[in-house]
DNA sequence: TTGTAGGCGTTATCAA
DNA sequence: TTGATAACGCCTACAA
């Protein structure tokens, strides 16, 4: 079933079919119906691979993801999707997770059957981008640390948000306010530790360093960090963890351990993942809109392929909103 | 950057050139290295849609999904790109959704883009594939209903996991158990409704058709349900949620209504998310391996592809597990 | 063991 | 307004 069929079928030359088909070309109202029927009858539709050879263009976008597990990927990917689709694209999705493919392999394997790549992984050099890509190929870097790369970059506002979390406990009397921290080398964990110090700075806090637990954003981080946090000669009275998977862990060794929240320490985390709505207490957090990340990102990739925008590459940030529930114990409403 | 390149690199035709790159043909020792190292200082790779028009192998597998919302798709998806990957495929994704392009448009405009597809709809009928897919195309059913159709289908076990559900209620001496039902219309629902009521007769149980109360999956569903099943004039003693999601729901409305879970009432749900583990009291389910799922799905349509299965059109049902927590009142391990 | 040449399904160019 | 025909990049007979 190719377009000679159709040809066939209508009487025409494929070249007129084709011209039919598609947009293009002046084409006789009368014979356009005609091959639009024949089309039609015959279930018709034009192989990709054979158009994107001479257009070179396929329609579609690469999504290459450090891993596809947990509510944030998927959250991005139906983001993507969800933009990409009504623009008449599809998503190739891929990870290069850890034991997978390595980057560049999964970068490689996505030639000629993308546009363009939305990419989220901290070991995308300027030097990998040269030896795999070709020059000028358009990429969309997603939540990665700030680079010279020539790529429009998206992130979500972890300082800010981190920010505002701690600014929040600290208001509501807090002075010893400790942190555990994200994965070491993680741009985010980085960010939401920034934004911790430099609230703890405004609040005229002094910075205490003993106050700093390192994590890994796992849940079993957060049971190991609030329990070293209750060994300290002062512990403290509000903990902010740098995600909610440790926030939710940290929840659990306090209540092992005895300790009310937030009657004795509030605890806050950030993403707010759908389970803070259900621990009990319900968790405060940082919400981020991830599907509109996504979303964004594909907006930002789209315009690139539609050479619709210059190539700007600036880097934008996504804001986030404090979410507060009853683990900080602030009154609710 | 094509072939041709690197067979004037390497000082070879193409066509010995090509030989070189696949394991194909004969080529001497010499050349193939000659060529290799040409593609690889030239950063050479193949162009995907070339090669499939003369293959007519994409080496990529579609994905079609009614929602990309949720955990239940994450897992499918990231199952999925596991097995794969490895077999050095690709996978396109895509949804159709309500108010996106219709199934048959999504399957269409799949077309030369893959050589197979995983589908999980309820829409999918014998006339919609003749239309739409050439005849032998393979496809892999997610979830459906039993069809005539002749694709491998995978399911999970939807009645025996709730029969076991209703069994462990019974075995606590439970008489009056309620359902809350999933989406009229859903093969998941009729199917784990199908294993309530067995397990009811099973355990001599007579059908009450007050307590089996309609629902549609959502938490607000379960929470409707848990109010209804309080008004009756002889409440259960337990609750069968057809989904977690509503027996959180429950749970919720329950706990408003005064009642303790599991001593006044006990609850249990299905499919085991997550947050089951997270709610107070932990919540009793069925667990379901969803990326398993997704696994099984590639492989078989894998297999297909190799054509290393014959036309097998089996229906393939994966196990589920009862895993008792707080909510049922059961004594812990 | 290697090279030549044809063709996969499309679109684009150029004549008619 | 239409039709031949030449690409696009690749693989694979067939010939050398």
């Amino acid at each position: 079933m190719t377009i000679r069929d159709v040809a066939r079928a209508a009487g025409v030359s494929v070249a007129t079919a084709s011209r039919a088909l598609n947009q293009s070309g002046l084409v006789a109202a009368g014979t356009r119906a005609t091959v639009r029927a024949a089309a039609e009858r015959l279930h018709y539709s034009p192989h990709a691979g054979a158009r994107s050879l001479i257009t070179s263009r396929t329609h579609t976008i690469g999504v290459l993801l450090p891993d596809l597990y947990g509510e944030f990927f998927s959250e991005v990917i139906r983001g993507i999707d969800q933009r990409v689709q009504q623009a008449g694209y599809h998503c190739l999705i891929s990870s290069a997770r850890h034991g997978g493919p390595s980057l560049e392999a999964a970068l490689r394997a996505m030639r000629g059957r993308v546009d363009g790549v939305v990419l989220m992984s901290p070991e995308f050099t300027g030097e990998l981008s040269q030896r795999t890509l070709p020059a000028g190929f358009p990429v969309v870097l997603l939540n990665s640390a700030p680079t010279q790369l020539p790529h429009p970059s998206l992130t979500i506002a972890n300082f800010e948000g981190s920010r505002a979390m701690v600014r929040h406990l600290a208001g509501l009397g807090h002075r010893r306010i400790a942190l555990i921290r994200g994965a070491e080398g993680n741009f985010d964990a980085a960010e939401r530790r920034r934004g911790y110090r430099a609230a703890l700075a405004e609040a005229g806090l002094p910075p205490a360093p003993e106050l700093e637990i390192p994590g890994d954003f796992s849940e079993a981080a957060g049971v190991a960090g609030a329990r070293a946090l209750l060994e300290l000669p002062a512990p403290p009275t509000a903990i902010f963890a740098a995600n909610d998977g440790m926030a939710i862990g940290a929840l659990f060794a306090l209540r092992d351990a005895g300790r009310r929240v937030p009657e004795d320490i509030a605890i806050g985390g950030f993403d707010d993942i759908p389970m803070a709505r259900y621990v009990e207490p319900s968790l405060t957090s940082v919400h981020v809109d991830i599907s509109a990340l996504g979303e964004r990102a594909a907006t930002r990739l789209l315009a690139l392929l539609e050479g619709r925008s210059e190539p700007d590459v600036s880097r934008e940030t996504l804001p986030t909103t404090l979410v507060v529930r009853r683990s900080c114990g602030a009154p609710q409403r």
